[in-house]
RNA sequence: GCCCCCGUCGUCUAGCCUGGCCAAGGACACCGCCCUUUCACGGCGGCGACACGAGUUCAAAUCUCGUCGGGGGUACCA
């Protein structure tokens, strides 16, 4: 054993100074959730930091379940995340190639054709499990005679081919959960053709690997018990085994493994870019997740992650999704933005709602943008955060009017005062800009004895209907004199 | 059922390989205080974990075994 330990490390230091080929191979079966995502950066990250190649490989070889619809949304989502590949292939195109090498596997003798129904595979495994096997096939077409082929093809039954599991012991290096040997009565005679002549996963994978000069493969544990088949494989048709890597599962917070079918857009990458969020900060999230540089680092630029990502620092434990801290570091990524880069990213969102009419002065916008300052969570936010800005169309919070304008008539007729000396003033005031609208409410506030919060608040639910958002006098200043006057008039008209 | 993997705060994790520096550190979340025209931001503080049990050892989060718990796979899906 200390003797294929050396000779493993020895391969790894070797594939890492050559020429490293690496592969994402998503089957094109819906969006590309969050999970897929670290899979392709981790592979990405890995291929860029030893000067090698990334290869997008679509393996879709089930072709009842694949659709180009979501091919073309894989494509999208790992463009938005910047993560670029070098050589793209589609499994469904190299048919011929598959062939070739289960003819091989065929004629020398590691495969053979199995005639079994559905029904009666269903049969064996029932029995297999009510025994307590080890295995749901038991291998019976291995040695059938030509009559019984005879008379099955004469059935008309189309056979699948399986490949022959050998009677020794199977090692499997893995570069995050080391080394085991797994014995072959765990292991069963695989499908490795269907019976439509389409090769399955377990063939596929094995032999592109193989043709593509994969030297790691880098993918999630799901894919653990499906390598010692690939191993048998790949070791039949005389392939060099690449390295593996398998890397833990991204977790809901039930610690059930992520996937389209439970968990639906909550965990589709392109949803989260409709969202407003920003790539890096998807990219920075979902590399700390199982992966982990010391105990100091959490923010790492794409630059940072592709000097300082490494196989080795990467945990054999599950991970689970915390949208939250997603969102800290979006609101981190967004705050690093330029008050003009983020307009330009807020503008499609105000599009979207309809809030813009295109006489929107750009140098409006930008105020706009900068009054709210750090408030954005994604960019989204920034339509319950400024939608008053661009129409009087909104509702008075139920629960701000209650505390700030009173529920009781005393606390209301005060609250009615406030905006009716409020409005005089700002009537009064010769310019309206920033400071001589703030010292002319300021006096007015001190001088009467009113608390400041309460004048202010009370005029903030007046002009944008909630109790929150940027500074009151910015928002003041950005409405406008005329539309300010008219705000307080509807207010009163309300209280 | 069978096979495989995993197990440090609620969450992501550092520490584990190479036992003592760990009465276990950081971050997110949460709670409180400060700042403050609101909400955020920021500052300060708090809560909070080595799954359990044996063993090895002068010493165990770290090594060994067992138990328990969780997850993945078990298809003519990938």
């Amino acid at each position: 054993m200390g003797k294929d330990t050396e000779r493993t490390k020895m391969n790894e230091s070797q594939k890492t100074d050559e020429q490293v080929r690496v592969r994402m191979a998503p089957s094109p079966t819906g969006f590309l959730h969050v999970g897929g995502a670290r899979t392709a950066l981790f592979n990405w990250l890995f291929a860029r930091q030893h000067n090698g190649t990334f290869i997008l490989r679509i393996d879709d070889t089930d072709a009842a379940r694949s659709t180009d619809a979501s091919m073309q949304e894989i494509f999208d989502a790992l463009k938005w995340l910047g993560i670029n590949w070098d050589e793209k292939y589609v499994q469904s195109e190299r048919r011929n190639i598959y062939d070739r090498y289960v003819s091989q596997l065929l004629d020398s003798g590691h495969a053979y054709y199995c005639y079994c129904t559905q029904e009666e595979l269903e049969e064996i495994r029932t029995e297999s499990r009510k025994a307590k096997s080890t295995r749901s096939y038991d291998g019976r077409c291995r040695e059938l005679s030509s009559d019984m082929v005879e008379r099955y093809v004469s059935e008309g039954r189309k056979p699948t081919v399986r490949i022959k599991i050998p009677d020794r012991q199977i090692r499997v290096d893995d570069m995050i959960l080391g080394s085991r040997n797994i014995d072959p009565l765990t292991l069963e005679d695989e499908v490795i053709v269907r019976s439509n002549g389409m090769p399955n996963y377990n063939l596929t994978s094995i032999v592109d690997d193989a043709e593509m000069q994969i030297t790691h493969v880098i993918r999630g544990t799901e894919h653990l018990n499906n390598t010692p088949k690939q191993i048998v494989i790949a070791t039949a048709l005389g392939f060099n085994l690449p390295l593996f890597a398998h890397i833990p599962l991204v977790l809901d917070d039930t610690g059930r493994k992520l996937s389209k079918r439970h968990h639906g857009d909550l965990v589709a990458v392109n949803r989260y870019r409709e969202q407003g969020y920003l790539p890096e900060a998807m990219l920075n999230f979902v590399a700390r997740l199982g992966w982990s540089y010391d105990d100091k680092q959490e923010i790492f630029s794409v630059d940072e992650l592709v000097e300082k990502f490494d196989l080795a620092r990467v945990g054999k434990s599950g991970s689970v999704f915390d949208i939250k801290k997603l969102e800290w570091l979006n609101s981190h990524y967004i705050n690093q933005l330029d008050v003009s880069a983020r307009t330009d990213a807020v503008i499609p969102f105000w599009q979207q709602e309809g809030l813009l009419d295109a006489t929107e002065e750009r140098d409006w916008l930008e105020r706009i943008v900068d009054a709210v300052g750090e408030r954005l969570t994604t960019f989204q936010d920034i339509i319950p955060q400024t939608r008053y800005f661009f129409t009087d169309d909104y509702e008075y919070e139920p629960k701000a009017v209650k505390k700030w304008w009173g529920s009781s008539d005393e606390k209301k007729q005060s609250a009615r005062e406030i905006l009716t000396n409020l409005q005089q003033i700002l009537t009064d005031i010769p310019t309206f800009d920033l400071e001589t609208v703030e010292s002319a409410v300021w006096k007015y506030t001190d001088e009467n004895d009113i608390k400041r919060v309460a004048a202010m608040q009370a005029m903030r639910i007046a002009l944008t209907g909630t109790s929150f958002g940027p500074s009151l006098f910015d928002i003041v200043v950005l409405l406008g004199k005329d539309e300010v006057l008219k705000r307080i008039d509807k207010a009163l008209a309300n209280l």
